[in-house]
DNA sequence: AATACGGGGGA
DNA sequence: TCCCCAGTATT
């Protein structure tokens, strides 16, 4: 049997039913693929459910606002995912008659589909045979091949595209391209591998070398780095103030509190003579309190965020302030939704 | 070629 | 803690 034959059988017995896999449809094909993107099976499952339901076409998704569909997203992550969904929905219902692309060269021209998704998409809605290069694709041919090539370094990422183009079904390149991916997340997953119970364990090339624990080989950088926020809890008896994140940053067009970001943790004394706080308050008379004595430490991939809330209460009337019921509603960090859920307004 | 971009799960 | 996840866009 060939690599891609065992691959194909294996999928065939041992693949999870999941809802796109019940369909070639590109719309819900595109959707699951680019809520999977750096994102695991389980924890993408229920979005995709409220996306299909929410959204039962393209059209659909299109005529929602970007902040309703935010809301939806909230919690998964990576934003911009999202917003290119949304902007790429509106391209293909308004410009294109609802029709999405039906090759991997012009799948890839649309915003938030790489090399990647145009592949997937083009395998699977539209039998092409693209190969798909993903991080489960990656472990298991370099494991297989025995490949030591950085998968994240420019030769190594074109040397395992071509591979997997050589290795590819070309009758049935979306069985084998599920079916390698479906492979290494189950069979040859990261750790612990089940490589006693393992259809290619009789020719893998780091299995007979002890190098399964070794491969694949990552570049790894980008450190840690420290920030520190300082939210602002605007509040009378009826309302609060939010703002929109607009900066090319973390969490852009998601909901916020006022913001003090500072190089340090910050002291009542510093609040207080902040500008922005100034800016805010005013004149008026106000009454601040540090609402967590120990800052929360939200955690990211690449930076924690040393977080403290403080409630600024205040007497008048708040300016482009809105009703505490409302913030609920509005799509947020987990961080901003951990603290609304807790502090109950 | 490097960096930015979330959040959660597993060991 | 560290690593990884059905990666892409930007610098």
């Amino acid at each position: 049997m060939t690599f891609s034959e065992i691959i194909t059988d294996w999928y065939h017995q041992n693949k999870r039913e999941l809802p796109w896999r019940k369909t070639t449809d590109p719309y819900r094909i595109w959707l699951s693929e680019i809520m999977l993107q750096q994102t695991r099976v389980d924890q993408g499952l229920p979005y995709y459910l409220k996306f299909e339901k929410a959204y039962p076409t393209v059209f659909d998704l299109a005529h929602a606002p970007e902040e309703e569909i935010l809301k939806l997203w909230q919690g998964l992550g990576y934003y911009s995912r999202a917003r290119n969904l949304h902007y790429t929905a509106k391209e293909i219902a308004f410009e294109r008659n609802g029709q999405f692309p039906s090759t991997y060269k012009e799948l890839l021209k649309l915003k938030g589909v790489g090399d990647y998704t145009a592949s997937a998409i083009a395998s699977i809605s539209f039998n092409e045979a693209a190969p798909v290069v993903d991080g489960n694709v990656y472990r298991v041919l370099a494991r297989f091949f025995g490949v030591d090539t950085p998968i994240n370094s420019t030769k190594g990422i074109k040397y395992f595209k071509q591979l997997a183009g050589e290795l590819i079904d070309r009758d049935k390149p979306a069985a084998f391209n599920q079916g390698i991916m479906e492979f290494g997340s189950i069979q040859c997953r990261p750790k612990s591998p089940k490589c006693s119970e393992c259809p290619l364990n009789s020719s893998c090339v780091a299995l007979r070398d002890q190098l399964v624990d070794q491969l694949p080989v990552k570049i790894k950088n980008t450190r840690l780095k420290h920030r520190y926020f300082n939210y602002l809890i605007v509040q009378n008896e009826q309302e609060t103030l939010l703002f929109q994140r607009k900066k090319k940053d973390i969490w852009q067009h998601l909901y916020e509190f006022p913001l003090i970001e500072s190089d340090k943790i910050l002291e009542e004394k510093d609040i207080i003579q902040h500008p922005e706080f100034r800016k805010l308050v005013g004149k008026n008379p106000f009454e601040l309190s540090r609402y967590n004595k120990e800052a929360v430490i939200h955690k990211l991939s690449h930076q924690h965020i040393h977080t403290t809330f403080w409630t600024v209460t205040l007497e008048d009337h708040i300016k482009g302030g809105i009703p505490k019921a409302e913030v609920k509603a509005y799509p947020v960090p987990v961080l901003i939704a951990n603290f609304v859920r807790e502090y109950e307004f």
